[in-house]
DNA sequence: CGGATGTCAGTCTAACTGAGATTT
DNA sequence: CAAATCTCAGTTAGACTGACATCC
């Protein structure tokens, strides 16, 4: 009997999703590990970027722009915060909320770990060219656009 | 202050690794709920897709071909054959190993979780074309392909 | 002996659930 | 009152680790 190589089954290998979900484990395995190494982990660089990019926000704000649980983005800000990428101060405004606000240190934090998923991006699609890159990241996009379409907003107000 | 919308920051969605791993995870949290509903887990249509394709086999073959744990095929096992969809037995030739074969009721079963996950095709890739799904599928497959070959490959016989 | 196999008992992360206290 | 927010405890699936006895 030889010895079974990676090989998958056609009847998976030729759905889409199984592609996909066999690339991201991949691709979610190497992150996870370049950021274990920098002493981060996926959760932190989500909300680092979602505060640089849109400014400080109440906790349940960051869950919802960054597909995070609420209980998810309280633990991740007390790590964040341990270290102090970020702040949590009371809302005067509404004293349920706590305002987190990155730190200057919090942005070169971000700054490091956008490299290393910049570095990712290289080493995960090596065999295609910056057009083909392109082409899959449009592809891509347009599913989760039509994804999150089909959410069910309950908290969106546009305007 | 207005409620944050789903709204991800430029610096991840600009990332091919971001996307992907957005729309995978919506995949898998699909996939896993309807499975949930039959009773099944993901786990389950690797194997039995894998032992209908290329026949009965060894649990470290299944594991290597379907790239699941040797623990995580013992238990996926245990659970198919409390329900009969896989026979375990004795290896005569390498008293080590089991041989898993599917049964008939396997087949059946892998018939119905296959129209569930065709079903996910649908559901997810919507907004594509069917030139576009196969284009995503094919620049995937080119990724998968390329990492698979990365692999340490302790394992592979060739010939 | 080394190496492969199957099993078991764990760990770990991401994601999620449910409950509770507080506030709007 | 309902609803939102934050926190905490616990659960799940998937992936993985280390150990062990068995066998090639």
């Amino acid at each position: 009997m030889t010895a079974a190589e990676y090989v998958a089954p056609a009847l998976l290998t030729a759905k889409p999703s199984w592609l996909l979900t066999q690339v991201a484990g991949h691709s979610h395995r190497l992150l996870a590990a370049r950021m274990a190494a920098a002493g981060a982990r996926g959760y932190h660089i989500r909300l680092l970027a979602s505060l640089a990019e849109f400014g400080p926000a109440s906790q349940a704000d960051l869950g919802r722009r960054t597909a995070m649980d609420r209980s998810d983005v309280t633990a991740a800000v007390n790590e964040l915060g341990a270290d102090d990428l970020v702040e949590r101060t009371a809302d005067a405004d509404d004293r349920r909320r706590n305002v987190i606000t990155i730190t200057a240190a919090g942005r070169a934090r971000l700054a490091q770990l956008d490299e290393i998923t910049n570095g990712l991006q290289d080493d995960l699609f090596a065999p295609l060219s910056a057009t083909e890159r392109a082409a899959l990241a449009s592809l891509l996009r347009r599913v989760l656009d039509y994804q999150n379409g089909q959410l069910p907003q309950e908290a969106q107000h546009p305007g």
